[in-house]
RNA sequence: CGCGGAGUAGAGCAGUUGGUAGCUCGUCGGGCUCAUAACCCGGAGGUCGCAGGUUCAAGUCCUGUCUCCGCAACCA
């Protein structure tokens, strides 16, 4: 009897750039259905992966002056790339598919080759715009004031050679599928495609181009190569085995599986993927969930406009845990939603060390302050103070099941934090405090209200896992919750724990952030990354303090350059001549040759210190140093001396 | 132009099938001291963008209108 499947995808990741907040907010969400129906006991099959054809990155790597296959090597396998950081979100991938592997580009070519067989594709001539200069193709509507939007160029009418998918043939089909099903959510998400796409007619979809050659080649027609979407929408089905002989799940029953997706690219999943699927004579996918975009400022995040946030610097600041769950519980899976850091601390405190964090700390700090970790078996129930708690927490897997099972975790996610707030409030109304005056009379008691909140907080433990994979380990080994009482079984069932159960107090689960600091270092963090990008390098400060009185003893002044020459013989110094107010001129020597032509620096305000001891460089007396500011830029020193107003006099002093 | 989304307490957001307007933060007051200066209770604060309409009843449906945002062939 085989189990129940489950396969669940992300969309593939375009590499033309490192991966933001966005993108782990898509695959963190995909990894918590996958973990969710783990916890079912179903077997789980998750998919992500990367898009990495096209044009986009074919001239990505031509500007970095690389082969586009060693371009997307690294930001798909590099260090801080895309599977590293799936590795940081403990994302449970089962499969990671590049659509440059072998066995893809091969499916690929079969797929291309068995809709051209059956009449699918047919050969056509593409007609638009053509820039010469760009070799690009644009849409009549791309155009900015007709002309080129990349060059500004004037474009001419051209048409060339090229092969069409009859997306029109399946209109029909497409329409009864968004309309008549509950193939695409949410909801509002067809209404959209039907008005713009299908009402206007489906036109043929142009899947082949010769412009460039950065994609799977079509083996039968060389000199085309297959479009990018049909490359990338087909990996869900290439990466279980269909139409190559890497793996062999595709006929197992895996297929079909549920897409999950970004909103902008809906149309390609609803669409032109059901299509594509129905050409080859395969099953259309199960569900295709577009979910809403995280915001900056109401807007949306680019890299253009310099917004993107970085999730490496969030989870190693908060903690990934802390992190997925905040995707997850602060945004309508769905619907668009504004990221902010404050937000986010915010939502850390609250819900994760207020109400749940400290609830495990309470509970497990009394239990052994009052009974030294493990509990007596002595119980007294109180059906009128203990009642509604235990209902509440017994019902708590149902409503969680239902949300999840309707894509919304945060409604999940609110169901739990209710039993939280209410557990936190069951040891006001109970006081554990006032019991353990007279543990002869209230030890029974006091036992049995300590065990309930050890058993709300399992059974919201449980439900956690999928969110919080790693924390929720920490929170069972201080409840003292076996593996059995782990289970989604479990999680329906009262007094799974033992009745004589040890607990420890261990570290805090989820430590408060206090919000103005942690926005320091944020703010150093994105600083400093974005430093490391510009491949900029700043000497580190000076921790040791230096007295004042020595600091005095150095002597800056402001100087003007008279003269400025090489020094023969040396391929470093320059020699100046220098009016530093005394009326005598004053001669230093610079090993700064590298950076300045000495011709461009006469009549300059400079700063120098002047009571260094003379020093002979070249057979020349030096008298002081010119001070300037140096850094590192991708690896290569960097010096600029420092230029100061003119209007500063010869020999004023700098303090 | 077209399509879509949003406009709900000071701020940020929830509100499946129409039936007393909720949450987080902030604010005011109280309680408690087991706990991560946390927890619990209570108060103040909203004519749910505006104008009409359907209905016994509308934030929730319909019409019109204003403002903001996004999309328009490859940025989740």
């Amino acid at each position: 009897m085989d189990n129940k499947k489950f396969y669940v995808t992300t969309p593939i990741y375009y590499p033309s750039d490192k991966l933001h907040i966005g993108h782990t907010y898509c695959t963190v969400a995909t990894d918590v259905l996958a973990r969710y129906h783990r916890l079912l006991g179903e077997d789980v099959m998750f998919l992500t992966g990367t898009d990495e054809h096209g044009q986009k990155i074919e001239e990505k790597a031509k500007e970095a002056g690389v082969t586009p296959q060693e371009f997307v090597d690294r930001i798909v396998e590099g260090p801080r790339g895309v599977r590293d950081l799936w590795k940081l979100m403990n994302i449970s991938n089962d499969r990671f598919i590049r659509t440059t592997d072998d066995y893809h580009v091969k499916a690929i070519q079969y797929i291309f080759r068995k809709m051209h067989e059956n009449g699918d594709i047919y050969k056509g001539a593409y007609k638009g715009k053509y820039c010469t200069p760009c070799e690009s193709f644009w849409t009549e509507s791309q155009l900015k004031d007709g002309c080129c939007p990349d060059c500004g160029r004037p474009v001419k009418d051209a048409e060339e050679e090229a092969y069409f998918f009859r997306l029109s043939k399946y209109a029909d089909k497409i329409r009864d599928l968004l309309e008549n099903t509950d193939f695409l959510e949410p909801r509002s998400r067809v209404h959209e495609m039907v008005k713009n796409f299908i009402d206007p007619g489906l036109e043929d979809l142009c899947v082949s181009r010769t412009s460039f050659s950065w994609g799977v080649p079509v083996d039968f027609d060389p000199g085309h190569v297959v479009y990018v979407w049909v490359d990338a929408l087909s990996n869900y089905i290439t990466a279980l085995g269909y139409g190559n002989d890497r793996y062999d799940d595709y006929d197992k029953g895996w297929w079909p599986g549920v897409n999950i997706v970004g909103k902008e690219i809906v149309r390609f999943h609803s669409i032109i993927w059901p299509a594509m699927l129905m050409s080859l004579g395969e099953p259309v996918p199960k569900k295709c969930f577009g979910h809403g975009w995280l915001l900056l400022d109401g807007g949306k995040m680019s890299k253009s406009k310099g917004n993107v946030v970085d999730p490496y610097i969030l989870a190693e600041q908060f903690g990934v845990d802390a992190l997925r769950f905040f995707l997850m519980r602060t945004f309508p899976f769905g619907s668009d939603g504004n990221f902010s850091n404050e937000l986010l601390i915010q939502t850390i405190n609250t819900d994760l060390a207020n109400d749940l964090g400290n609830l495990v700390s309470r509970t497990t700090a009394m239990a052994v302050k009052y009974f030294g970790g493990t509990l007596p078996t002595a119980r007294s129930y109180d059906k009128e103070k203990d009642d509604e708690l235990v209902s509440l927490v017994l019902g708590l897997r149902e409503k969680y099941e239902d949300a999840m099972e309707h894509y919304a975790p945060h409604k999940a996610l609110e169901e739990i934090f209710k039993v939280i707030q209410r557990a936190n409030k069951y040891i006001d109304e109970n006081m554990p405090w006032a019991l353990a005056k007279d543990m002869e009379a209230n030890g029974p008691r006091l036992a049995s209200v300590l065990y309930h909140l050890l058993e709300a907080t399992r059974i919201c433990g449980i439900l956690l896992i999928p969110f919080m994979p790693e924390r929720m380990d920490k929170l069972f080994a201080q409840i003292g919750a076996e593996e059995n009482c782990r289970t989604w079984l479990s999680a329906a069932m009262w007094a799974a724990l033992d009745g004589d159960v040890s607990v420890t107090k261990g570290e805090n689960l989820f430590p408060r952030v206090d919000m103005d600091k942690a926005l320091e270092e944020l703010e150093a963090a994105v600083e400093a990354a974005r430093q490391a990008e510009s491949g900029v390098e700043l000497e580190p400060q000076n921790p040791e303090k230096v007295d004042f009185d020595t600091f005095c003893k150095s002597d800056f002044r402001a100087v003007k350059v008279k003269a400025c020459e090489a020094v023969k013989k040396s391929d470093k110094l320059l020699r100046f001549t220098l009016d530093d107010g005394t009326g005598t001129d004053r001669q230093i020597l610079s090993g700064i040759r590298k950076w300045y032509e000495p011709e461009t620096l006469v009549g300059k305000t400079l700063v120098a210190i002047v009571n260094l001891p003379p020093r002979k460089m070249m057979g020349l007396e030096s008298n002081g140093m010119l001070i300037s500011a140096v850094h590192k830029e991708k690896g290569e020193e960097c010096l600029h001396l420092l230029i100061v107003d003119d209007a500063i006099p010869a020999g004023a002093k700098m303090c």
